[in-house]
DNA sequence: CAGCGAACAGACAGGTCTGTCTGGTGTCAA
DNA sequence: TTGACACCAGACAGACCTGTCTGTTCGCTG
């Protein structure tokens, strides 16, 4: 009875796939029952994504492309780019609010796959460059020279928070991101 | 054949253990391969540690206290407080290196072990905390009003080197996160 | 209305995982 | 010398893993 048009596996999966392996880790969640939580076959899992590595790619581009339309979001919403910068630090404070302080899916994917050549890798590595070329070029502007080196020290010091609220199972060390930030940047 | 003296399987395994926990990831080493790599059957595995779960929060008390004796070297090696928080950031930035750029071992661990109930979480935080402690230790001496806040953000500058560094596959973000703690203690 | 593609249902293969059990072997201490 | 103890060697159970396969049923398209 397949009471579905043709073509819905696919986001189904993905989507049984984002909770399943952002909440329990990739390693410890199985094809079956990301397949049984979609309300679909193993057959359509295998047929649409290849293979479990397949599909954990799939799963953390379709994160990334998550939260580039939050970058555009804030890209849009503020014209400033100081302002711009702060809410980059307030979107990461939301989203593992959000998400139960389960920490960066990208982060927590690293540690899971220790060969820097997997593809899972070349996902993660392709995200964090992309944020960090857009907190650069959002510097540029007020600091022009300091840029390159502000950029790393705000990524550093975004990455510590989104660990150590894990650790911390709360988002208290946003507050002290924040501040830093705020200091940083003048 | 016992050519080993009684005892020294549970040291063994634990060595093993440690190997390879860090290197591949937890949950992707079986107590087979631990045991083999140590040279030691299941069974004694099983009768040092009684399950995996105690082998590996046994890795990561014997990774607390190996940290804990180098914080103690660090004390005896310099007198000056600000030398001793300068030297935490690089001992970090050596045993990350000397691994081989796979992170914090206790980092990864928390990645691989979602329930903050678990007992590896238990160590994790134990750890963490006294890593913290002992920065705001050393910061009271130079800045007593502000030893909190500013230990607070040397811990996110530092997790934050330890998990950029695996992402960028070397020790550039140390650059960054010593300068950064250079800037912040002043 | 005919046919094709996509999904369904569910069994199956082959491997690995944790954990246990039996029986043999070596060492040390009483 | 005897007995306790820690370990070795390796089989075993039962669960779970990824991935494949057969056959069926539905919906869309030509």
């Amino acid at each position: 009875m397949g009471r579905t048009r043709p073509g819905d596996a696919g986001a189904k999966v993905l989507k049984a796939a984002s909770t399943l392996f952002y909440r329990d880790g990739i390693h410890a969640v199985g094809v079956d029952t990301v397949a049984a939580e979609a309300g679909v076959t193993k057959a359509a899992l295998y047929g649409n994504f290849g293979s479990k590595s397949g599909l954990v790619v799939a799963y953390l581009r379709e994160r990334d492309r998550q939260w580039q339309e939050e970058i555009d979001r804030i890209t849009a919403a503020h014209a400033d780019p100081r302002e711009r910068v702060a809410a980059v630090f307030d979107t990461y404070e939301a989203w593992l609010s959000r998400d139960g302080y389960r920490g960066c899916a990208f982060l927590n994917a690293t540690s899971e796959f220790p060969d820097p050549a997997d593809p899972v890798r070349e996902v993660v590595r392709h995200h964090k460059t992309a944020l960090h070329s857009y907190l650069r070029a959002q510097l540029r502007h007020s600091e022009p020279e300091r840029a390159e080196a502000l950029a790393d020290e705000l990524m550093l010091v975004l990455e510590g928070a989104a660990v150590t609220s894990v650790v911390a199972q709360g988002p208290q060390p946003f507050h002290t991101a924040k501040r830093l930030a705020r200091t940083l940047t003048g």
